[in-house]
DNA sequence: TTGTAGGCGTTATCAA
DNA sequence: TTGATAACGCCTACAA
């Protein structure tokens, strides 16, 4: 039956034409040493044949695998999956190979995703950190075995990882000086887990903010939660019942903004006239709620393009990853109507 | 220096322990002829020796990889990550790896990604079809080789494929209805390249809701866009141009309609009041629009999680994929504001 | 229950 | 420019 045909190898090409397997193998990498003509006719060859090459004879030879691992969080946040898509274009563009996995925000899973990836010895590894990941000792099998390892958005302090990352102070800063701006004092800040550099540094830029402007920290004005739209609609509702209400409210993303917004708007509050709003990420929420949203953009895409394009390089060139520790992409401050307070 | 050392095989486990690399190879995989005692100690010298397994020599060997290939649209959309976590999941759960590129939409990087997936040796395919695939040819290579494919949401018909889907037709067939019980009799269809089986049958859906309800199918209310944002807020203005104005809009995608409501808006017309409005997914932004948006819901994370059960279950029992030829899964109609006319 | 030995398909070294 | 040959690390008849 057709279905049964067996893979054909260099050595078939090579019995076929009267060549050795060496020179088969040569003519399909394109090696420098083999002559034009003998090249052409084992290219035409292995075409017709039907050839493929097995990547694992080859990987198991060559030691190594083409392939770049991804640990992510989620998969399914608009940010993550357009720096996902980010990278795979790179990746693909580049001849190498994506193995994806997800933390589901836990340290566990991630520890779990990361021996995975090492037995499936991929050439360089690119992870955004799960919530409650309190130490990276779990790379270090790679950095052993000298495999990059680049943290990218998540990222941990830490010589032998290179980092890229945005600016989280500033643009927190910003944003909050902003809305002080707008006439803002009594300011609330969502933001999750400060474990992670995300939120720590744009909790510390909300804070610096506020001292810029003479505005004293209040810890009742801070809450923590996930961030996602249910944690945040009931954080919203506590919100409604502090006396005085604050005038202002900076969450740490727009899922959780949008959330409030709604919460919010229903018990009759006015944004921004009562309470201004700002969010964080620029999701494509933020210009449908309404109304829109003052947020902080920053390309998810372009953040995984320069991720894969620095492991990449380093993999080619195998020499420049040391030298660059951290990477630090733009963000700005978008302004729309959730801030927009009449003067 | 520390970093160089050498990776652990099954022979170093050997040397060590007096005993042959074909019995350590059996401990490693759990083989039933194995001493117990001899197991145990060889499991417990390979995690002291830092052994992990070589999966190419492994893959080399046994001629399969335990990989699952897929290949989607688009990355970046809140549907296919939905589909891609849940596919993340089970696949995770049942040690396979996953290799996951995008067509962007076009036929030729779908042809090219599939060569990459063929070459990569995957174990399976799971594939959601570009825009613009006229046929599937190139993935008879994988028919050849007994290599299972599945497609998912964007299918063809086709034997040697399984398929999953939902029913698109009887979707549209029920939210066309439900505007037409609103009262609406001249309903707008935007929809996208008709090639795809969840576009033509939308269509369908739609055409036969009209014609149970007697309406005549009017070609000047049909419009055909690619469903983006930008490409739905032109066509939107072209509905403004109309006279008489539609009185109901059914957008095969949510961010389309959405981005309609939000130009009619703007344009003085009333959401439902003078155009009742509806969608299809269910995306997180139709509870944020204002009005909240009408729409079919599927889970994308359900459908990834059904394809990924499907195609392991066949890889592990080699038997039942030529049974299931396709596989439909629930939607369900959601009303909300934007249709919800006052009687 | 364990060991021997050959081969999976490729690449790299060395020699011709 | 080409060829012979030996790995790469693992798995599995087959034999013991």
């Amino acid at each position: 039956m057709p279905g049964s045909e067996k893979e054909i190898t260099i050595y078939d090409i090579a019995k076929k034409l009267n060549v050795s397997a060496a020179t088969v193998s040569r003519a399909l990498q394109n090696h420098l040493r083999v002559n034009k003509n003998t090249k052409k006719m084992i290219v035409k060859a292995a075409e017709e044949m039907g050839y493929r090459s097995n990547s694992f004879a080859s990987n198991l030879r060559r030691k190594n695998s083409n392939i770049i691992g991804v640990i992510v969080p989620r998969l399914n946040s608009s940010f993550t999956s357009d720096v996902i898509a980010g990278i795979e274009k790179v990746v693909n563009d580049n001849d190498y190979n994506l193995i994806i996995s997800q933390s589901l925000e836990t340290m566990k899973k991630e520890i779990n995703n990361a021996k995975a990836m090492l037995n499936n010895r991929v050439d360089g590894l690119l992870v955004s950190l799960a919530y409650d990941t309190i130490n990276v000792e779990h790379f270090e099998p790679f950095i052993k075995r000298r495999i990059p390892v680049i943290f990218f958005d998540r990222v941990v302090e830490h010589d032998h990882y290179p980092q890229i990352y945005i600016d989280n102070f500033k643009a927190a800063y910003e944003i909050t000086g902003h809305l002080i701006e707008q006439g803002c004092t009594r300011i609330v800040h969502i933001t999750a887990n400060v474990l992670r550099n995300v939120y720590s540094e744009r909790l510390r830029g909300y804070k610096a903010a506020l001292e810029k402007h003479g505005i004293q920290f209040d810890e009742s004005l801070l809450f923590i939660n996930d961030l996602s739209a249910n944690a945040s609609a009931i954080t919203a509702q506590e919100i409604l019942k502090m006396n005085p209400l604050p005038d202002g409210l900076f969450c740490a993303n727009d899922a959780s903004a949008v959330s409030c917004i709604q919460v919010l708007k229903k018990a009759g509050i006015k944004i921004p006239g009562d309470i201004a709003v700002a969010g964080f990420n620029n999701d494509p929420v933020s210009c449908v709620i309404e109304p829109n949203l003052t947020t902080i953009n920053y390309k998810g895409f372009e953040m995984g393009e320069v991720a894969a394009n620095l492991l990449i390089n380093h993999l080619v060139n195998k020499n420049d990853l040391q030298q660059t520790h951290s990477l630090i992409l733009r963000s700005e401050l978008i302004i729309r109507e959730s801030s927009a307070r009449e003067k």
